[in-house]
DNA sequence: CTGAAAGCGCTAACAC
DNA sequence: GTGTTAGCGCTTTCAG
């Protein structure tokens, strides 16, 4: 049986209500009853009851993501984030996976009503609407990260300015014959991505084919799926030699399956075409993928810092933060004369 | 303010034993109350509070998932398992990540000393010798995964029989010269999937080349990494036709670094030589790599199992469990005389 | 500055 | 069956 602070009251001849207050840096103690309190403590390794203290205390100290569980080294990365902010602070966090949609609602609800937790962080996914409205009622703070709602604090990326950006990327090795290979386009960062696309695009004055623009139609992971990548790219190679000389991907998972399509084709970057990704998963660096890099560790540091300052704060106006991903460069995007480079070097 | 059992008990007009009788499913309640009382909980929400139920209870319902942070795919999907498992029972997972193995100490006896956690999945990572001991005394149960301690519930992989029956598909092939790429020999891993090796070749009565076994020297993450891999396959190829016919190496990840090395000779599985990996990262997915599949999800589920089940019995035996790798075939292990076939394809 | 006492919301032992 | 009561371990007035 653990002390409580009976023991250490008893043990240090104080009352129980000073013990606590040595716990809870109460200005209020002398020096010298302080001392011999926390001398007694240690000697016990006396640890104040987490649960005793949140019911007392009406917080839980703990907070609990919210993650969908089907994609990984995203949430990992940002998780690490949030970890290393909280663990100096006497916070833990509660994991909780979801499978499907329907399972937010219920999970929200299990733990929200019950006050099991003083703040959630929600992951990339919509919030029910029908939540919306009975959570800014309830008190528990919630922040959204890697999605957006206007009446809560959010974080996210801004995807059209990376795409915009890895578009110029293109632009800049000379091509003018630029596509673009699309997740589900019913998805908001498939419609944002498309939006820096053609910014980039119409600001360098260069047409945009429709035919050189492709999203994927299936519903699955809104189609940020490797078959999607493999699938479309498989068409943009049908074209022959109306195919682009460039290919702005929606996402690495994507690229990966078009990488593998071209692998087929016998076709190679950046030497046969040049393709630019987006998020900058794990699998980037072994493709050696181009991408625009999501500052997942940095988006889980400052998720947490500001469900932190929520909980100081609970009723300021939403706060919104855009990351703007970063052009990791790498080996699959070139220079549009590369192809004839390397066929000199081959003749001679 | 969310109700508590006195307004349910007060608009039931019940006493708030009853209440609680109610939300514990104890029998001695009649039907009648009970229905009463669940519409009035019903009707406003009602949720019991789990920290004041811990409280009294001295539970929390809560279990703690030690893991090492540098990893990735391999824990997610462990974690996945875990989730769905405890997320039908009203238990939460906490997630304790460690990027420092002095940060176990100070992590395990931040929670347990503090009865945070009614037990502990630990991932991965020795138990602190001086840790034991003080856990066999506390009440807080401890199972270990991909881990082993004769004093605690365990669950792993078997090494050597999945290494055993990975030299054998190499060795189903034909092969003769085989070689082992192995990571850091000090790790329990490596050593145990070494021992496999060497039994499968015994067993088929081929040589051991020395100069064919090489491991990593590196500290860092036990050699477990795409550096050591592409180094010591560089030292491979570099040994011309002395190379092996066949190497298996005792991680996806440096199999993957093995392979760019490869590429980079110009060298192609299973062409010119074949590999089998060990894990099935997602990673190996993309790069076709046949591999020895960790059962994670798997894992992630029984090790829920077996902590619950210990929390039911305390003083039971442990219990060890082994889970035996399953061979993924994919394409980059292959028959001997695939070389001579696409030879002769070539030439025809 | 410090002790005593009243909860926080719930469980469980004890009466009736 | 059901109400009552005494905690679970801690925080927080309220006196002094």
């Amino acid at each position: 049986m653990p002390p409580t602070i009976y023991d250490i009251a008893r043990e240090a001849k104080v009352g129980i209500g000073t013990v606590s207050r040595v716990f809870n840096d109460h200005p209020s103690v002398s020096k010298e009853t302080r001392e011999r309190v926390l001398r007694v403590a240690n000697r016990l390794s006396y640890r104040p009851h987490p649960y005793a203290r949140g019911l007392a205390r009406k917080r839980t100290n703990s907070i609990m993501a919210v993650i969908p569980f089907f994609t990984t080294f995203f949430f990992m990365e940002i998780l690490q984030g949030v970890q290393s902010k909280l663990s100096g602070l006497d916070c833990d966090l509660i994991l909780c996976g979801v499978n499907h949609p329907d399972q937010v609602e219920e999970s929200l609800r299990h733990h929200v009503l019950r006050n099991r937790v003083d703040g959630i962080l929600f992951f990339s996914m919509r919030m029910p609407e029908t939540f919306v409205e009975q959570f800014l009622n309830h008190r528990t703070p919630l922040v959204l990260v890697d999605a957006y709602h206007k009446s809560f604090d959010s974080l996210a990326v801004d995807n059209q300015q990376g795409a915009y950006e890895a578009t110029n990327h293109l632009i800049a090795f000379g091509h003018h014959r630029i596509g673009m290979l699309n997740a589900n386009i019913e998805s908001i960062p498939a419609r944002e991505r498309l939006r820096g696309f053609r910014k980039a695009m119409e600001e360098a004055a260069l047409p945009i084919d429709a035919a050189l623009v492709k999203n994927s139609s299936s519903p699955r992971l809104d189609g940020f799926t490797r078959e999607s990548g493999y699938e479309i790219m498989q068409q943009f190679i049908a074209l022959g030699k109306k195919m682009p000389t460039a290919i702005f991907v929606s996402s690495d998972i994507q690229a990966a399956g078009a990488l593998t399509a071209l692998g087929e084709a016998g076709l190679k970057c950046p030497d046969d075409i040049s393709i630019v990704g987006f998020d900058d998963i794990e699998l980037a660096t072994h493709l050696g993928l181009t991408t625009m890099r999501q500052p997942m560790y940095e988006m889980g540091v400052l998720a947490a810092d500001v469900l932190l300052a929520r909980l100081e704060e609970p009723k300021r106006e939403p706060v919104h933060t855009m990351f703007v991903p970063k052009l990791i460069v790498r080996k699959t995007a070139g220079s549009l004369d590369s192809r004839i480079r390397v066929a000199s070097e081959t003749a001679a």
